[in-house]
DNA sequence: TCGTTAAATTAGACAAAGTCCAGTCATTGA
DNA sequence: TCAATGACTGGACTTTGTCTAATTTAACGA
């Protein structure tokens, strides 16, 4: 994450940069992100953008954090078989996921070194590598 | 997998070893993900298993593979959002995941090192560290 | 200002994955 | 044989997410 204000006239900015028009229901989701940093579920999302009084639907979330994936404005957390998360930070970094709690806390990407990624097979690509620590409370052992 | 054989007998030893109590759907389950060895999801598993008659129900294949996944005997595989896969491999390993067609490989625990996982706070345990490369077919551009 | 147009938004129907429940069936042991 | 326990079942239900057709909004030129 790059600036530390998210004002609407930077969060304006921010979407002309992604080549997304800053409509008023897409800053009130940028806005949720990015204000709070956190990693959101869509539904969550939704009931953030109309706590005060219903301004944006269903549809037009879910659309504008696809919007937001494609062109790399945020990131998609695949951790929850039930549901996927939004992570407003697109710098390399990593997952710590709590089993338990559901949380999800970033880990720094310097922190962490992989070595031996395979070779691909000729013509792939490769579009990311995701490393989710899964973590728990309690005992000892390993499930 | 340790075993090579997946035969009736071998399977019954596999889930009394696992404190499975191996009924005739459980075998059937078992038997669909280890005899192909592949990383299959539930639908997959479920369509397998009743291919020339029906014999066991959405409830009991839900039902196994969350018993199977919870005393280790199988492993769940958590990329794509619409769908959880289940793993016969139990063995540490890590996936690769053609985005374009869904398909999953393993990708061998020995070939990747991953160094720098972060102090757990207090009282945390790992329960495991998954790692996902995405790869895609096609041009050079991440996107 | 008005009308045109294209893009964005909407409600609600829909789809798919997975869970839950109450009833039935099977297996075991006395 | 019977009771008790565990396993299985169909189907209703829940949740997440997508789709569609209709409406709204915004921009722009005349």
């Amino acid at each position: 994450m790059k600036a530390i204000s998210y004002d609407r006239p930077a969060l304006t900015v921010l979407l002309r940069d992604h080549q997304i028009a800053p409509t008023h229901q897409r800053l009130e989701i940028a806005y949720a992100l990015f204000s709070r940093g956190r990693h959101l579920s869509a539904d969550q999302i939704l009931a953030f953008v109309n706590e005060r009084h219903a301004e944006t639907s269903k549809a037009t979330v879910y659309n504008t954090l696809n919007l937001f994936r494609d062109r790399g404005l945020i990131r998609e957390v695949i951790v929850d078989p039930r549901r996927v998360f939004y992570d407003p930070n697109t710098e390399p970094h990593q997952h710590l996921y709590n089993v338990d709690t559901g949380e999800i806390t970033d880990i720094a990407a310097a922190a962490l070194t992989v070595t031996g990624l395979p070779e691909l097979p000729p013509g792939m690509v490769t579009e990311g590598v995701d490393i989710i620590v899964r973590v728990r409370a309690g005992g000892d052992r390993v499930r």
